[in-house]
DNA sequence: CGTTGAACCTGTTTGC
DNA sequence: TGCAAACAGGTTCAAC
């Protein structure tokens, strides 16, 4: 669910609590998400949190250990399908599947809740941080056009699974891929190699605009997602083609398809997103 | 290289 | 109504 735009929500809310914060306390429930839960129970509590960043779709909690694991440390989360982070009172009921309770120094809790546990948490070094964060690819916010048509033309892959790599653009998921090639309107089984320079023009400012728009709109909430404070998004609202099967095209009224592409279910207009007689 | 399918896990929706 | 199948925002790995 989470995808670039609901983590950046969920960032923005987290910033607004927990730098400044000490992380007085930690409790855990199942740990089976996490690359070793030992290291996070020794390394996590007492520790102040600096900032919080997202990269990708990764969240990543810049803390300053105190005791004997002086330093800086990164506490590393992805939110995988289900993930949520949310600041809330202390004495707030807990809703199931909740697994990590951060304790902070001010009478509040940020919790880490996951009913599938998709998700992923880890401290690590800054070095050994970079070997996760470090593989990623371009920040599809940040991208000049002329990169991004860069790394569209010099792989062989088609467009759909080319947004969805992490190592290519970090941070585009299945939703928010469907719609950037709705707007531009291009077939989600073209190869990138193959689009045409205004076509690349086109997907390149759908894709931001549409992600801007999302984050303006606090992300797309299908059935779990929530931001840091709780509240769901509201550019689900917004879509035009993921999850529309059978319903009519904003722009033309033919009738969305799907389609599995990549491996992921793929929403697109057959009358505006041509497939050509060669991909 | 790139694609496909399965696996990881739980909950919800859909179909017969 | 009830049960089984299909499906879900993500990532990773094996096999082809």
């Amino acid at each position: 669910m989470p995808e670039l735009p609901e983590v950046e929500t969920v960032v923005r809310g987290l910033r607004l609590h927990l730098p400044g914060r000490r992380i007085v306390e930690l409790r855990l429930g199942k740990t089976d998400f996490m690359d070793d839960p030992v290291a996070i129970g020794e390394r996590v509590p007492g520790s102040l949190i600096r900032a919080v960043r997202r990269h990708g779709k990764f969240l990543v909690l810049e803390l300053e250990a105190d005791g004997a694991a002086r330093g800086e440390l990164l506490l590393v989360i992805h939110l995988g399908m289900t993930g949520q982070l949310t600041v809330v009172a202390a004495d707030t009921e807990v809703k199931p599947h909740t697994h990590v309770f951060f304790m902070l120094d001010d009478r509040r809790e940020l919790r880490f809740c996951d009913p599938r546990r998709f998700g992923r948490m880890l401290v690590a070094t800054p070095a050994d941080g970079e070997k996760i964060l470090g593989p990623l690819g371009a920040d599809p916010l940040e991208v000049s056009e002329t990169d991004f048509r860069r790394l569209i033309t010099s792989r062989r892959a088609r467009i759909k699974a080319l947004l969805l790599d992490q190592t290519v653009f970090r941070g585009m998921g299945n939703i928010y891929t469907d719609e950037s090639l709705w707007r531009a309107k291009i077939h989600p089984a073209r190869l990138g190699a193959n689009l045409k320079p205004g076509e690349i023009k086109k997907l390149h400012r759908a894709m931001r605009a549409i992600l801007k728009e999302a984050i303006r709109l606090g992300g797309s909430s299908i059935s779990d997602y929530v931001g840091a404070n709780g509240e769901p998004g509201e550019f689900q609202i917004r879509h035009r083609a993921y999850d529309r099967e059978g319903k009519k095209c904003f722009r033309c009224g033919a009738k969305i398809r799907r389609m599995i592409v990549a491996g992921r279910s793929s929403y697109f207009c057959p009358k505006c997103q041509r497939a050509p007689r060669v991909l």
